[in-house]
DNA sequence: AAAAGTTACGAAACCGTTTTCGTGTTAATA
DNA sequence: TATTAACACGAAAACGGTTTCGTAACTTTT
C-alpha cells in the first residue's frame, strides 16, 4: 500500500518550492540541469503521476468527453462507441458513457450530472422518449452553458449543434432500387412509428424510391410497429393478407423476423421473397439465409463525431458555426437478395 | 451563452461569505432559516449546480468507476456494463468505460489514465493479449496504491481482488449433461487455446461430465482455435473427418458455424446432430434453427460486480479482505437440442 | 451587572496543480 | 566600480468547493 505521491512530497523532500517542481517536471527553461535532473529522477523513481482531478480543476479542462446513448446492448451504438474511443483515446481524452436506456429521465439526469464539469464536451444518440416528448430543455440547457456537443444518428433540429447522420432516406433508397433492378414489384416496408428521426428518414426514401421507380405507392404495404419490440402478432396479420415479393426492414431483428414467418409459409428466399434490413450487424452476418443489409457505418460516424466534438473543444470557439455531416450508407449484398 | 454560476458569484450577489453560502445550500444548522432561504432561492433561480471536479478535488472522491474491457463490440460485456450502469447510477456513480481492443498495451494505458484520480475504483475484464502475456504489473500497482478493484468473467489469481465469475465448468457440464440425457454419444467440443481462461474452464467441465457420465475422453473430438476468430477450414477438415452427434461451442459464432456446416452436409438438427453454445447472446436467440444456450448471466455479472465495488469504495477499508462470487450458469433451451 | 452560553456568520486552510510575478545572486556591461 | 541583465528559484494567487475554528453580538443564567 504506497499511497500516490504529489508535487508538494517531492518539494519536501528535495527541499524545493512546489513551483519549483512543477515546472522542473514540465522541462520549463527557468529550471537549472541540475535541479531538474534531480527532480526528474526523483519523480521516476517514486512513480510521480500528476493528480487528474486537480489539473482538471486548475485548466478547467477534463480530457473526458460524455457519450449519452439510448442502449448499450445494440450493436450499432457499440460500433460508435467503438468509433469515438479509437479517435478520442487517440488524442488522450477518455469515454465517459452514460445510457439513458431509451428514457427521457435518465437522458436529463445523466446529462445534468457529467455537465457540471466532469466532461468537456458531449456527443450524444436521442432516447425515443425523448423523441417523443420533444423536449430538448435539457441539452438546449448543456449547449447554452457554452459545452460543445455533437449529436449522432437520432438527432433534431430543435437543437443547434454539429450533427452526423447517415443518409438514412438514401438508405431506403437503395434497397428499394436493388429489389427493383431484380425484378421485384410488391416491395413492402416494415417500420416503427414516424416519431423516431430514423423510422421518418427511411419511408421518406423509400416512398422516393417508389415514385422514381414509377411503382405505385400502397399504404397497405407499409406495417408500421408501435416499436422496436417484435408484435408477433402484427407480422403474422401482415404476411397473412399482403401479397410481397420484397420486404424492407427499418432493423435486422424485424427483417429476421419476417424471414422465419416467409420460411414457415414455405416461400423461398430470395426467389419468392426478398429480404433487405437496416443496420448491418451480427444477425445480418449470421443469418439463415444471410441478410442483405444496409450498413451504418457506425464506428466511421463515431470517429467523425469524435473529431467534430474535439476539434471544437480544443479550438477557442469565436464563432458558433455548426455542421452536419451526412455518411453515404452502404448495400451490403447477401444471400436474402437475387 | 450563461456561463455556470459558482458559490463565489452567489456570495458577491448576496453579500455573504462563501462558507456561508456553501453551508446554506447544504441546509445547515448554522445558517438563520432567514438567510438560508435567501441563498437558497438565489441558487435555484439561477440554477445553481457544485462543480464536480472541485467537490472531487476536495473530497477525494470522485463517483465515478472505472470499466476496463476488452470489446465493446461484444453482447456479453454490453450486458455486463449494462448491469453495471444500472447499480452504479442508482448509487450515484458514473461509469467511464475504456476499452482495451484484446491489447497488453491499451489496457495498460487505460488503466494509468484512469488510476491518477479519475476514478474510486475499477471493474475490470483482461484481454486476450493480457492472459497471453501473463503479466499484471499494472494490474497489482493500481490494487497497491489502495485502489479498489473488482475483476469479472477473465480473471487472474495472480491478482489479489474481489472477483465475479460464472461457474464455467459448471456451465460445460450442463451441456454435457444436457446431450447425455438426450442420447447423445459422440460429444464434441470446440474451444479455444487454453490461455484464455475461460476456455481452459469450459473444458475442464467437458471432460469432467465425460467422465462422470462414463463416456471415454477422446481427444480428437476437442478442436481446439488459436483465437476467437472462425477458422472455416479448421471447422471442415474436422466436420469431416470427425463423426459426431453432438457439439458443444465456447461461443456462439462458433456455434452458429458449425450449425452451418452440419446443415450443409445435410444432418438434420438436432435430430442426427445436436449443437449448444456458450454466452446466450443474439446469435442464438435468431438463429435457425434457435441455439440452445448457456446464459452467462452478464447484467447480473456487472450488477454483482457494481455492488462489490461500491461496497469497497465507500467503507473505510479497515482490514484487507477479498471475496470471489460464482453466478450458477444456465441452460436456456432451444431448437438446437432434443 | 458580570459570567456563561447561543446564535449566525466569516476567515482561512485545504485538496493538488499551474502560472504569474517578484527577488536575491551572480555575471556581463559601461 | 556602479549599473544592468540574466539566471534560478520561491511566494502566492487561482481553480471551486468543504470544513474547522474563531468571534461579535445577543441572550440567558446567577
Amino acid at each position: 500500500m504506497k499511497p500516490k505521491i504529489t508535487l508538494k512530497d517531492i518539494a519536501r523532500e528535495l527541499e524545493v518550492s512546489i513551483s519549483t517542481v512543477s515546472k522542473a517536471l514540465k522541462n520549463s527553461e527557468e529550471i537549472s540541469r541540475d535541479t531538474k535532473d534531480k527532480i526528474q529522477a526523483f519523480a521516476k523513481l517514486y512513480n510521480y503521476k500528476p493528480n487528474n482531478i486537480a489539473v482538471s480543476l486548475k485548466n478547467r479542462r477534463t480530457k473526458n468527453i460524455g457519450v449519452i446513448i439510448p442502449d448499450i446492448v445494440h450493436h450499432f451504438f457499440t460500433t460508435v462507441i467503438r468509433g469515438i474511443e479509437k479517435y478520442a483515446n487517440a488524442k488522450g481524452y477518455n469515454v465517459l458513457v452514460c445510457v439513458s436506456n431509451e428514457g427521457y429521465e435518465r437522458e436529463v439526469i445523466n446529462m445534468e450530472l457529467l455537465a457540471n464539469g466532469s466532461i468537456d464536451g458531449f456527443i450524444m444518440s436521442l432516447s425515443t422518449e425523448t423523441q417523443q416528448k420533444n423536449d430538448y430543455n435539457h441539452i438546449k440547457e448543456v449547449t447554452d452553458q457554452g459545452i460543445p456537443m455533437v449529436m449522432f444518428d437520432r438527432v433534431t433540429d430543435r437543437i443547434n449543434c454539429d450533427k452526423v447522420v447517415i443518409d438514412d432516406a438514401q438508405g431506403a433508397f437503395l434497397a428499394v432500387k436493388k429489389f427493383v433492378e431484380s425484378g421485384k414489384k410488391k416491395i413492402a416496408l416494415i417500420t416503427t412509428d414516424d416519431y423516431l428521426s430514423v423510422g421518418k428518414a427511411r419511408t421518406e426514401g423509400y416512398k422516393k424510391a417508389l415514385s422514381h421507380y414509377n411503382i405505385p405507392l400502397e399504404e397497405s404495404l407499409i406495417l408500421k410497429l408501435p416499436s422496436m419490440e417484435v408484435e408477433a402478432s402484427a407480422f403474422d396479420t401482415f404476411f397473412k393478407t399482403q401479397e410481397v415479393d420484397a420486404v424492407l426492414c427499418v432493423n435486422e431483428i424485424f427483417a429476421i423476423h419476417a424471414m422465419r414467418l416467409a420460411h414457415g409459409m414455405n416461400k423461398r428466399i430470395p426467389e419468392d421473397i426478398s429480404f433487405i434490413g437496416f443496420t448491418d450487424g451480427l444477425l445480418s452476418k449470421f443469418a439463415m439465409p444471410s441478410l442483405t443489409a444496409i450498413a451504418q457505418h457506425g464506428e466511421l460516424m463515431g470517429e467523425e463525431a469524435a473529431r467534430m466534438l474535439i476539434e471544437k473543444v480544443e479550438t477557442e470557439n469565436e464563432e458558433e458555426t455548426f455542421s452536419t455531416t451526412v455518411l453515404e450508407p452502404t448495400l451490403i449484398e447477401r444471400d436474402s437478395t437475387l
